[in-house]
DNA sequence: CCGAAAAGTAGAACACATTCTATTATTTGT
DNA sequence: ACAAATAATAGAATGTGTTCTACTTTTCGG
């Protein structure tokens, strides 16, 4: 199982293989065509009580890491307060690794939902780029535990982890005023992509306890400066 | 345990309280000058025996981790095969991250020694960065479960990790031709530091098989090109 | 409505990191 | 060289992720 690639293989489209349930933690491959995609045949969920089910679970699994971290996060404990076995927990989440990855997914979508609501201000790709990263930071420090649970995880995360890449699709939304993943070119993508791993190095670091918020800000300003010199607003030219 | 900081404490600087024997996993700070090091006195050793029994517990988990990456490297097995107690293992290294920010920072020594054997030829600063990252990794790509593993471990590390810091000092030396983390200024030392970051993002996502060699390349080349425009040379000015 | 397949449940079982205990070397100060 | 201190050892014990078993419900096609 722990087996690295190194050479990329087939494009890594499922990844369970048998199991039936809903499970597919699988915050999916930016979904072929931006289409629709009713979440109850992307999930391959059955019923209606089982998204119940897995929205208790994450619940509770999100709730037991804001307190104590991923320690607290035990399966056993998740599980119990989530009212389901064991044995169900898993499988919906074949691995605490992919219950984390739920649980990071929807605090993606929280920050997304909050920048549409209140999109970054600044006039410059930059500037909105560093705006949204430091917003997002903010907002993880709100519950460090967690974030640390989640972002650590993550990285460790075996499975398919759209972390990077929703990251990066969202720095690429916001510096370079409505690009996508598909109208940017290869470089741009590049770049944002490398900007999010910046920051995401930086909240560990900060999470370590070795930056304070003021730095990060001040590092991601300076990285952001230098990596998106070529986002310059496309209309204006 | 687990918990994070996110407000900066004292400087974290020795970790390990009690702990009376070895350990001091720790790969060094960048040893001062680049002649002579008695490894001896750095690491609070005692005897001579300890030196073999460190080297034999570090030099088994290596092997191990070659092998089957993290989850083949189990205490247990590296305490046999390095002829020592479990106990033992666990008063040299308090935790399996410690070991395996041990086995790590023989690797970087390696690379280390690699680049001042034969420094990287490049005449313009993000060329001879790429050149150092490369050239680093395909080092970690021969041995990929290692690799892997050691990649993870480090980055969920709690304990301290030297990776990014010492990976960011040797990319200030060779791209600010001589620059070391004293005269280098803030902004250099974070640009050197965020091209490190992205440049392990790129080796984990290679690892997970979600790149190729090509496209690491690529992608460090361009986040190098942009991070590193203002290290020029420094006397043709 | 019936029976098979799928999903859920309770809880035992297993694996491996980490800790603890009792005992036996080794080292060191004098 | 001797006693106290320190290191090492063998191995049991613990904690938590993960798997497995046997059994009960739900769901669904007919």
């Amino acid at each position: 199982m722990r087996t690295p690639h190194v050479t990329i293989e087939a494009p890594v489209a499922s990844r369970l293989p048998g199991p039936p349930p809903p499970s597919a933690a699988g915050p999916a491959k930016t979904k072929g065509a931006p289409g629709v995609q009713s979440e109850s045949a992307s999930t391959g969920v059955r019923t209606r009580s089982q998204h119940q089910r897995r929205k208790r679970i994450v619940q509770a699994a999100a709730a037991l890491a804001s307190r104590g971290g991923v320690e607290a996060m035990q399966m056993r404990t998740v599980a119990e307060r989530a009212g389901v076995a064991l044995g169900t927990l898993y499988r919906y989440f074949p691995s605490k690794m992919d219950l984390v990855v739920a649980v990071v997914g929807e605090e993606i979508d929280l920050l997304e939902s909050s920048i549409e609501r209140r999109p970054p201000g600044a006039t410059t790709p930059p500037g909105r780029a560093v705006d949204v990263l430091m917003r997002a930071t903010r907002g993880l420090m709100r519950e460090p535990e967690l974030a640390d649970a989640l972002i650590r995880s993550l990285i460790m995360a075996e499975v398919d982890t759209p972390f990077g890449d929703r990251m990066a699709g969202l720095l690429l939304r916001v510096a370079g005023d409505g690009l996508t993943a598909e109208t940017a070119t290869e470089e741009q993508f590049a770049l944002a992509g490398s900007l999010a791993s910046v920051w995401v190095h930086e909240l560990l670091e900060m999470l370590r306890g070795r930056r304070t918020y003021e730095q990060i800000q001040r590092r991601i300003e300076i990285a952001a400066t230098r990596l998106l010199v070529d986002f310059q607003p496309p209309p204006s030219a």
